[in-house]
DNA sequence: CCTACCGATCGGTAGG
DNA sequence: CCTACCGATCGGTAGG
């Protein structure tokens, strides 16, 4: 249903039957973790992650709660590969947008957009990495912290250069940038795939919202 | 700590011995129920409902958790009375802005106002409020939603009047709206009341915000 | 991948 | 307001 982002490792678990063709009929899928946490995902996002059994996860691929563990290690490393790979994948897009160069304008303009398309075509992703943060034990919990800091960081640097180079004006660039980073983020408790916007229409909408914002 | 919203039946379990003068050694505080509210929605907000226990709630008052029960009737309740009483002051709220009257920009300025102060204000019960709908029972949360619902009709009505009355601009009053009400709601998951920042500074800052979308 | 089961937690009640 | 306790839930393990 969702399609999560999967971690670089997440592929080692993949037998190399990479044949996705004809009957698979009983036998293993090839992915299973994969499909497991994409499972999970689901209901950590609509019942949260504390709500949800490993029976109920099991139940959505027709197998015992117990039969889980063959291929994950429990439920709270789960929640960690899902958030990890959205923070991480997140902050890449970001960076690729930044890399993308241009004038500030512009950069703001794509990191925003960025921002707000991955919120809508990975709701489920970006709603469970802002909501169990504080499900996450330590160490992983500080370090998915860590990361989040620096993407706002990157939004709240690149508005200050904008407002130094009396491109943006704004009283603050700190309140400036959590206002376009939460409206963002709001897009994930919303938005819903079924209707008729398209994510990157919803993308450009906003990054015009935060360009009115600041200039 | 906090200085929660005191539904108006909450006052009808205080005991009318009202001098809260001297000391009150041993005896049972006059407003034990309010006392456990506050307690509660400290722990909703910061660790969650679910994750809240009888026992922690007993503990901040220094009592055992079985002993709640003389004053509440069950957690589910305290959520109840918390959410309600969150939903129904801010609909108040956000109704006195709009019959303060005004032209469509001076109103839509102090409902944004009111909705950022709110939020950095009772940062508390509006987290909980945003963060626990699905946690109610219904046919509570029914309950709940329909006031969120008459809230952000609210917003989009007068962005729409803004828009209509050609005083605002914007390519949907929807979206517009939905990102002014969600950047707000971003404050109480950040605000820091020991900060040096005032609740009606920053909800001055936000009106502005949301006034440079919309013009 | 399954059943049986352990150990811990927790909301709520009984009965002072 | 307390202790003792019940009943239900749930993550995870054993051992096929």
């Amino acid at each position: 249903m969702s399609t999560r982002e999967r971690p670089a490792a997440g592929r080692s678990h993949v037998p190399s039957v990479a044949a996705n063709g004809a009957d698979a009929s009983h036998r293993t899928p090839p992915d299973r973790h994969g499909e497991i946490l994409d499972a999970a995902l689901e209901l950590f996002a609509t019942i949260g992650y504390r709500a949800t059994t490993m029976a109920q996860i099991g139940d959505r691929l027709g197998i015992r709660g117990p039969s889980l563990y063959k291929h994950v290690a429990s439920k709270q490393e789960m929640l960690v590969e899902i958030m990890a790979g959205m923070m991480t994948e997140l902050l890449r897009r970001q960076r690729a947008a930044l890399d993308a160069g241009g004038d500030v304008r512009e950069r703001l303009e794509r990191i925003v957009a960025v921002h707000v398309q991955y919120h809508a075509e990975h709701r489920y992703e970006a709603f469970v990495g802002h909501r169990e943060i504080d499900s996450l034990e330590e160490p992983e919990r500080s370090r998915i912290l860590e990361l989040r800091r620096e993407y706002e960081s990157n939004f709240r640097e690149l508005v200050q250069e904008g407002r130094e180079r009396d491109v943006f004006h704004t009283s603050s660039d700190r309140w400036s940038s959590y206002a376009i980073l939460d409206m963002g983020i709001g897009v994930s408790a919303w938005y819903n795939p079924a209707g008729s916007v398209a994510p990157d229409e919803l993308a450009a909408t906003y990054a015009d919202f935060a360009l009115r914002m600041l200039t």
